[in-house]
DNA sequence: TTCCAACCGT
DNA sequence: ACGGTTGGAA
């Protein structure tokens, strides 16, 4: 038995409504610890990870270690029909078929059951690992997600350069180039721009991807970007009010004709 | 001679909108007691019926009996015209080939004068008659249209299972199920849920309908859905503030595959 | 008939 | 700014 409650039921739909322009199926892997996703975008090139330890629930019971494959889009479509303020319980019984959505309004007086298929999915179970980065940015969600679709006016192609002083964000096209440098704030709160950089670095990445991990805005007021050389980024959004949790994206570097000119 | 001023031209031309979608064409009967429409929808398994009585207007004469003729979309366009609170008066002279609409701003600063050219229709005059019913429920129509809305993800058939306990709506379809319980709340005021059950009931109505239907919702806070075994749905919204009137929509229960093997 | 895009109302 | 509705196109 899987029961998990969430007294807000829309970091759910957001998470989804995220993950579902990179990814039309998905595993949830559920263990006693909590409950995991990690999956390959449809394209095979960046990586989507969700992480929602047991305290990030409200109650949370897993009895037995369980997978389960769900359409991005049905999970989007079902959490629609809860309202913000819901409270939602999963729950799956032991070799069922399907997941249960239970969306309850806070008076009780309204008690909607909504069940979803559950698919059966073969992909590689990814191990991401946990891997420290030599230059960590910190920054407003929103100001990255504007950045982003500035800048795709411009190129698909994001070069972001991280010194221990500032971070500088551009592009060029055929109608010109486009550069955004952005400094650690004095007084640094959580809503300003933090830069831990052992290593500055520079890498290009495609701002196709970076708009779509940029879906995920609504989770969290800051998002943290983490690079080295030669190594894929790593996006995290953190999961506010959640007690602990993150959604993440990888990306590895584009590939620039420089590089194939090596 | 035929003369009804309604203070809220409101509610005539959301009367219209609601039911535009299921008939074309009607007959707005007039009599000395108030005008009736009482229609088959253009594909013939609904009923549409709306009851303004003399009453609902602020004036209202009407010497001779008459059926006027009306496509219902050009009363729509007609009636987009006149603002919220505008004053409508409606005319038509004997033997006239046309309704006349009168617009009046509250100031009575300005006055429109409109002229719609009536239709003949043959259609059977219906005599829905008066049923009594053994469930009955009362609940906020924005909530019903939510909920008609919701359902209509999973499947075309929705299901209502009424008990002296409690309403269930559910449906079932290919990716999974819906089931929404709602309670009648203890401190009821209009805006809750009420029932008034002599007989419990279950039976499966086409949610394309119900969705048509709920078109009716900005016509009232409130909507009742009477239901018993073997009787059509009666579905009725009461027009708020036009003293006494209704608008009631007939639904035959769907005929399942249940009904078939019988 | 169903899906998509623009427009409007909240 | 978002959700809903409506109109048009496939």
């Amino acid at each position: 038995m899987f029961e998990a409650r969430l007294s807000n039921g829309g970091i759910l739909r957001k998470v989804f409504e995220a993950i579902t322009n990179l990814v039309s199926d998905v595993n949830l892997e559920c263990n006693e610890s909590g409950v995991t996703i990690q999956a390959m975008d449809n394209s095979h090139v960046s990586l989507v990870g969700l992480y929602l330890k047991d305290t990030a629930f409200e109650r949370y019971r897993c009895d037995k270690n369980r997978t389960l494959g769900l359409n991005t889009q049905n999970v989007v479509k079902l959490l629609k029909l809860c309202s913000n303020d819901d409270q939602v319980l999963l729950r799956h019984d032991d070799d069922s078929e399907s997941l249960i959505f239970i969306f309850e309004t806070p008076g009780g007086d309204r008690v909607s059951e909504f069940e979803l298929t559950l698919i059966s999915i073969d992909q590689d179970s990814l191990q991401i690992p946990e891997t420290s980065f030599s230059s960590v940015v910190t920054m407003p969600s929103n100001e990255f997600q504007r950045l982003c679709r500035d800048m795709a006016q411009f190129s698909d192609s994001l070069s972001i350069d991280v010194t221990s002083k500032n971070v500088r964000f551009s592009t060029k096209g055929s109608l010109g180039s486009g550069s955004i440098i952005l400094r650690p704030k004095e007084g640094a709160d959580s809503e300003a721009v933090a830069l831990d950089v052992s290593e500055p670095c520079q890498l290009v990445f495609s701002l196709r991807y970076l708009n779509n991990f940029a879906k995920a805005t609504p989770l969290s007021n800051s998002v943290k970007l983490s690079m080295s050389e030669n190594q894929p980024l790593e996006l995290e959004y953190p999961l506010e009010g959640s007690g602990s949790g993150h959604l993440r994206f990888y990306l590895a570097r584009k590939i620039t004709e420089d590089d194939e000119q090596e």
